[in-house]
DNA sequence: ATGTCTTTGTGAACGCGTGCACAAAGATGG
DNA sequence: CCATCTTTGTGCACGCGTTCACAAAGACAT
């Protein structure tokens, strides 16, 4: 997982428990899947595999949403496509921008995912003046200072940040200033926004450091200098490390400087 | 989150709850900052606010390193930098390999993060034959059909999957196959993988859907149809709803076809 | 050496999420 | 109309994760 969600104690909107939120896209889609191929209806214990989740776990996320099974047949597919669409929030557009046009920036203006579910690209903003004007993915790129008046005249409410780590804070605060409310960090620093603000966070390196910690386990304790308490001889050899750490990047650029 | 991990009832490696794994990765980019300003140490306070935790979540977390702070004065951060660091497994070399390099692939091989942890982009391979010995980020991509001698003669043991959603089952089988353990999937599918190999997945299309939910929310519920039990006239619409979606894009393409 | 002050490490309580297991509900066939 | 069979919806228990609150530990000054 690639992300988590940040800050905010887990509030239950609406009832409708954090996890069971998270879950709905995943059943959306393998709902949507099957209105592709026309199936009609699908089964608690069908659908849950497609999603990769247990049947029961599916059962309760949708008995949250309300009753709409039926007992001894299952769930009408497209009935359900609707309903999580509208829970979800996807019946209407969202606009959305996203700062910071370096690789990773225009690979999500690209990212066709975007525009299927309801989200359309209003405008895509880098702090580099070389890049005004220039076509990316058939939209133009625009200059930060257009930034406010972008967020308010095309009433955005959900900013996707792309930029390296050191401007994201900055724009972050611009952003939420503009009248954005949530925000989508793929930059690798914690974000702090007033309340009201949800950010969610997408960290490549964070991934896959937790892949390594995994795959160290599976390698076996035996590779490692030693399982039991670290020996105060390893404080000697921490300087060592970081020295080599502190080269060029610690960590700053996202994906590439916009 | 994009995040989120996968399968697997959160195991307990090693007495080291996945939670806090999966937070290891924040307090090493903080523990690394504060290091390449020189501090020798930080209060646990101090180190929570820059990773954006509770102070508490923190200690306890590090309670299941071992203790490493010393009372009322606070943790050694070059010590504890190298202790992460060696509990995540990035004291060693992790080649990864890319596959699909379409607009997402060539961003994550130009990610610079990617290196600085420990990280090293072995191979990028693509399934067109046109990318073959293209160079991206420095790299010459190599064509599918070198995907297992390149794992093998490589040791690698992570990937990292960014083909359309289509091709991404079919990758990770032979991924797997060839010895891959650990998989970091940016593609819009559930993948199957046998017992013993992670996967962690990266979603852009769910974590804007989330934030949407949240953003309705925050909107009221005024602008909705009716907050009460769903009509059922509303069932009718349905097919209307997924009639349109029916389009081109079903979900379908994770960022460019490779 | 002794007292004070800071900060860690953790026991305990609480709440959320998950999964089991089953009763209720409805479809289907005779 | 009744019996049977399938599948939903959920009460319940359990375990993980979070947070509080405080005792233990060490630094530091006198």
């Amino acid at each position: 997982m690639a992300t988590g969600r940040t800050h905010r104690p887990a509030t239950r909107s609406r009832g409708i428990p954090e996890a069971t939120v998270a879950r709905l896209p995943l059943y959306l889609r393998a709902l949507t899947a099957l209105s592709e191929r026309s199936v009609p209806t699908v089964s608690s214990e069908e659908l849950a595999a497609a999603a990769g989740v247990n049947s029961a776990k599916l059962r309760k996320d949708f008995s949250y949403l309300g009753s709409y099974g039926t007992r001894g047949v299952g769930y009408d597919v497209e009935y359900l496509v609707y309903q999580i669409s509208r829970e979800l929030g996807l019946t209407q557009d969202w606009p959305v921008v996203i700062v910071g046009i370096g690789n990773l920036g225009a690979a999500l203006a690209n990212y066709g995912g975007f525009a299927s579910r309801g989200f359309r690209v209003a405008a895509l903003i880098d702090a580099d003046p070389a890049m005004a004007g220039k076509p990316v993915a058939g939209i133009g790129v625009q200059h930060t200072d257009e930034l406010e008046h972008i967020i308010e005249s095309n009433g955005v409410s959900i900013g996707v940040i792309a930029t390296p780590a050191g401007a994201a804070q900055q724009v972050c605060d611009r952003l939420v200033a503009a009248g954005v409310t949530s925000i989508l960090n793929f930059a690798p620093t914690v974000l702090t926004v007033p309340d009201g603000v949800d950010v969610r966070k997408v960290d490549l390196s964070i991934e896959l450091q937790i892949l390594a910690f995994h795959e160290q386990r599976k390698a076996g304790e035996d590779g490692g200098p030693d399982g039991g308490p670290p020996s105060p001889a390893a404080r000697a050899a921490a300087a060592a490390v970081t020295g080599h750490r502190k080269g060029p990047d610690g960590d700053v650029p996202a994906v590439m400087p916009a």
